[in-house]
RNA sequence: GGUCCCAUCGUCUAGUCAGGUCUAGGACAGGUGCCUCUCACGCACCAGACAGGGGUUCGAAUCCCCUUGGGACUACCA
């Protein structure tokens, strides 16, 4: 089965692919979320339709506004910027959903009218406590429907002066059905759907209700979300009835996974999208990776562009096993397209994600080249590059260990050799110095490899580096002699 | 406990819907080698999986059932 535009089956020319993505305001911006949203916008874009931003504020306790900007600047960053958001407006707006009180109060309305709601006077401390029976008889939780037969004129009534919750009524008789576009047929039996909290006693309306009432008025044609949703499908499904609309299509994407294949959280795995832009992550790399998390190219080539995704993408084959998040491919990812960008272009990465240190622009264009195939992410180029700017301190151990079978006064007089032919020939070709290098240390009797480990040393002050010749031109041959003297005295045993 | 979802190399996955072209393909990681002043990059090669058991069929990774394993949900959170 496929969903591709130009398949026309599905979604036909006629129903516009309108996709959202509905976070809560609740945290950092969380990777989840832009997984979500990738597919979503991915999707929308293919099609050439709509993808809106929704903020489910509807937890006055936990949302907070701070929140909300960190959702809109990390998708930002990504990439997946909405078409209509809180901050773009729409016209299916407000898109937050404390601003939609008034709206869902009407559609309650609709439902304690039909009698497909009901008011609930119970009191969280008696249905706490119906909890803990019911888990001690090791019985299914749930609402024991107390509440529901209450005669609605008199509930009505006491619900003018009594706090109270207005809960779903649901018909307990039957199954609910749905074909769930990743999953197939999926049915539940409606005798295990609860009673849903659809109106909160601060007059919020839940998840369930908001939810469905916004994605209809929004015209939402499918619904793209976590498979955490699934159990809660039925609810969806009996409101869409209650309200006589069309259900959207619903396609439950996988839970992104911890190592141990628990549900993706922070306490075992950066979840912040804030975190992998300080860590110096490319956001075409970050979303490049998550598009690997359960949808796959079909060609060979697992690196690919925003576009190359839209072009190629349909939830339809997104595949269904919990992905667990790979932080080491994402460091190859993050390889790749930093070779894959051009100095300028690198460069102006590295400043503007502040990863420049006080290196100016230019001169990072200009060292780039000895940096960038050894990159994973920007914030790799400033220590990598700090010996041009400052001498290092040698890495005497390292040197010792890969040096073992040098002798060191050979080694030293060697370095005092090479510091005075780099010196002479400092304007030569790499290849003539090079040549010249590679004659002292066979003067000296010693492994090319030796001599230039230690100058590498000297230098850059670590045993792994760009090579030594540029490295030398960029140091300067007077510092770089410098620096090879005073090693190399360091070299032989004082007395 | 109940309900539901899921199950191919260590990891991400192709193949499953339309059974044979699969002695199961690719990528990351790992190993070896080449390149080489080190480290990277690049290139070549190696190793590595259909959870188990029943069925259906001439034929099953693919369809069915059971078992096992993993996960989610089970809030006046989303």
């Amino acid at each position: 089965m496929t969903l591709a535009p130009d398949s026309g089956d599905v979604m036909g020319d006629a129903a516009p692919v309108i996709t959202r993505v509905a976070p809560s305001p609740t945290g950092d911006p969380h990777v989840g979320t832009a997984y979500v949203a990738l597919f979503n916008w991915a999707w929308a874009r293919r099609n050439g339709g709509k993808f809106i931003l929704r903020i489910e504020d509807t937890d006055q306790s936990r949302s907070r506004p701070e929140h909300e900007e960190q959702i809109v600047e990390a998708l930002a960053w990504l990439g997946l910027s909405p078409d209509e958001s809180p901050d773009t407006g729409g016209e299916t707006g407000p898109y937050r959903q404390s601003e939609r009180k008034e709206i869902y109060h009407q559609y309650i309305e609709q439902l304690l009218e039909a009698g497909h709601a009901y008011r609930c006077f119970c009191t969280p401390e008696r249905l706490a406590d119906l909890r803990a029976l019911q888990k001690a008889a090791k019985r299914p939780s749930g609402y024991d429907g107390a509440c529901r037969e209450l005669d609605p004129a008199e509930a009505t009534q006491r619900g003018d002066s009594e706090t109270h919750v207005v809960r779903l009524k649901v018909d307990k008789e039957g199954s609910t059905r749905w074909n769930d576009l990743l999953r197939g047929d999926i049915v539940i039996q409606n005798a295990t759907v609860d009673d849903q909290v659809l109106l909160k006693s601060d007059g919020m309306p839940t998840y369930h209700l908001a939810n469905v009432v916004d994605d209809h008025l929004m015209g939402v044609s499918i619904i793209m979300r976590a498979e955490e949703w699934i159990p809660s499908v039925p609810k969806h499904v009996m409101l869409y009835e209650a309200f006589g609309w069309d259900a959207p299509l619903f396609a439950h994407v996988p839970l992104l996974r911890n190592q141990d294949r628990s549900k993706i959280s922070k306490r075992k795995n950066p979840t912040s999208l804030f975190w992998y832009r300080d860590q110096g992550y490319l956001p075409e790399a970050r979303v490049n990776f998550l598009a690997l998390q359960g949808w796959s190219i079909r060609e060979d080539d697992e690196e690919f562009s925003l576009q190359d995704f839209i072009d190629k993408f349909d939830p339809a084959n997104i595949s269904v096993g919990g992905p667990v998040f790979d932080l080491v491919k994402l460091d190859w990812l993050n390889g790749e397209k930093i070779r894959n960008l051009s100095a300028e272009e690198l460069a102006g990465r590295i400043v503007d994600g502040g990863f420049a240190g006080d290196w100016p622009l230019e001169e990072i264009v200009e060292v780039l080249p000895l940096f960038q195939d050894r990159m994973r992410t920007l914030s790799e180029f400033a220590p990598a590059a700090q010996y041009l700017k400052e001498r290092p301190e040698p890495d005497m151990e390292g040197l010792g260990k890969k040096t073992k079978k040098a002798d060191p006064e050979s080694l030293a007089a060697a370095m005092v050799d090479a510091a005075e032919v780099l010196g002479s020939l400092a304007d030569q070709s790499e290849e003539v110095r090079e040549t010249a290098l590679r004659e002292i240390a066979e003067r000296r009797d010693l492994k090319v490899g030796a001599l230039f480990m230690g100058l590498r040393v000297a230098v850059t002050g670590v045993t792994a580096s760009p090579p030594l010749l540029p490295s030398v031109d960029r140091v300067g041959v007077e510092e770089s002699q410098a620096r090879i003297l005073a090693l190399s005295a360091r070299l032989i045993p004082a007395g």
